[in-house]
DNA sequence: GCAAAAGTGTTCAAACTACACCCATGA
DNA sequence: TCATGGGTGTAGTTTGAACACTTTTGC
């Protein structure tokens, strides 16, 4: 009974970068949808398990590294690819803002970072797949503190106020916001000051997981 | 590049009896693991969408028709079935109490509800996604309401009540979870009361899905 | 009239929201 | 010295938690 059925990946890559929540698209060089923007993603090796087949694939076509990494849904609709019958296990990823120069280095003319409020036309069901991806981003960012994955490991309290501002679409205040962060008691405060050129320079704070895994081992949530 | 990867679904059935979460299992025909029990599941079909798959599969394998259906997680490691590289969708369904009448009168001696407190041994990779559904059905009781999809149409506030207490595994205060739920306003009190035999007889209630959608469309969001 | 389950309000503590001024630096 | 962004506390409101007695029915 076996199937003819195929199966593929599709990374959403987000990155953060001026204010902007990003996404990392490629431009397709075969049919169908030949040069139109996709997801990357690829088919799955024999041998390797669905994260390293993301991670693969996202080498291959961006030569991005990403370190956050969680599976988002998989799409099986029948006729969601016009080349037959394709399910795809979608995923999403994070970046660090370093990522964007080392990605810029590589010969990738064909990977590009958009906006997400200035999105392209996108191939097969991809605009559904980044929709539920920036929804599942949205809010998990209320409730698991992965939002520091897409800023540098050292960071001012005002780049971390600020993302989570554009993503939650709304203003922050920032006095509760930061004592609620700082109540949260994942975040270790530096002794460097980094300065925005103009303004008082602000003291840089880590994000420390080893306290933030042994809080939730103890069954303290994180939540915004 | 056709891949030598095969697709099956994997369904985790819950229903709620005598207090009891209870999960639906088959015992397995064919080896590898013949004789054991298994998550009900198997290959789809060319022409299917993933859904019609698992009910598909429930029916045949079962008899059984749910009320509730999501997908819960794709479970591909290499080495997670002996006879070759298989990737599962996994999805998580809820049944009423009335299933179970339905499912006792079919012809379907391989096929029993467990009490999630008192599992067998389980096949491949099952005690893992069996795992992960009870920690999604837990923590999505809280955000959404999924729960009355485990009870009949119309009930007493008290079987919602100990539902909940079953499920999070601490007493809820009758009063305040009174309250709280009252305050949702996703619940009609019906003119009908139930009795137990003994003690004064409850009203019925009954979960309003078109007024949830209202609420829900306007941004209010369920919440225990 | 008593056992058994249903129904109901109030009080206290904790968490959340709103809000404005001083500080440190560079130009 | 001024413009710019960083840093901080308090008061009022809302929400959550704890808690006990009355009501309705069957026996």
């Amino acid at each position: 009974m076996s199937q003819s059925i195929k199966l593929t990946i599709d990374a959403v890559v987000f990155g953060y970068e001026e204010g902007k929540i990003t996404v990392l698209l490629i431009k397709r060089k075969y049919e169908p949808f030949k040069n139109k923007w996709a997801i990357p993603g690829g088919f799955i090796q024999g041998d390797e398990s669905l994260e390293q087949a993301v991670e693969r694939e996202l080498y291959e076509e961006t030569g991005i590294k990403i370190n956050y990494l969680e599976q988002l849904y998989t799409f099986g609709q029948p006729e969601r690819d016009p080349r037959g019958r394709i399910v795809s296990i979608a995923y999403f990823g994070l970046v660090r803002p370093d990522a964007f120069k080392l990605f810029a280095s590589t010969d990738a003319e064909d990977a590009q970072w958009f906006s997400i409020d200035e999105l392209p036309e996108l191939s097969f069901d991809h605009k559904e797949i980044l929709e539920l991806a920036i929804k599942r981003l949205q809010s998990k960012i209320t409730y698991e503190p992965i939002g520091f994955e897409l800023l540098d490991k050292k960071f001012p309290f005002s780049d971390l106020e600020k993302l989570y501002s554009t993503l939650l679409g709304r203003k922050v205040d920032r006095r509760n916001f930061r004592k609620k962060i700082v109540g949260l008691n994942v975040l270790d405060e530096l002794d460097e000051k980094v300065s925005k050129g103009s303004g008082r320079p602000a003291n840089l704070f880590q994000f420390n997981q080893k306290r933030y895994f042994q809080l939730k081992k103890e069954g303290i949530i994180f939540e915004i």
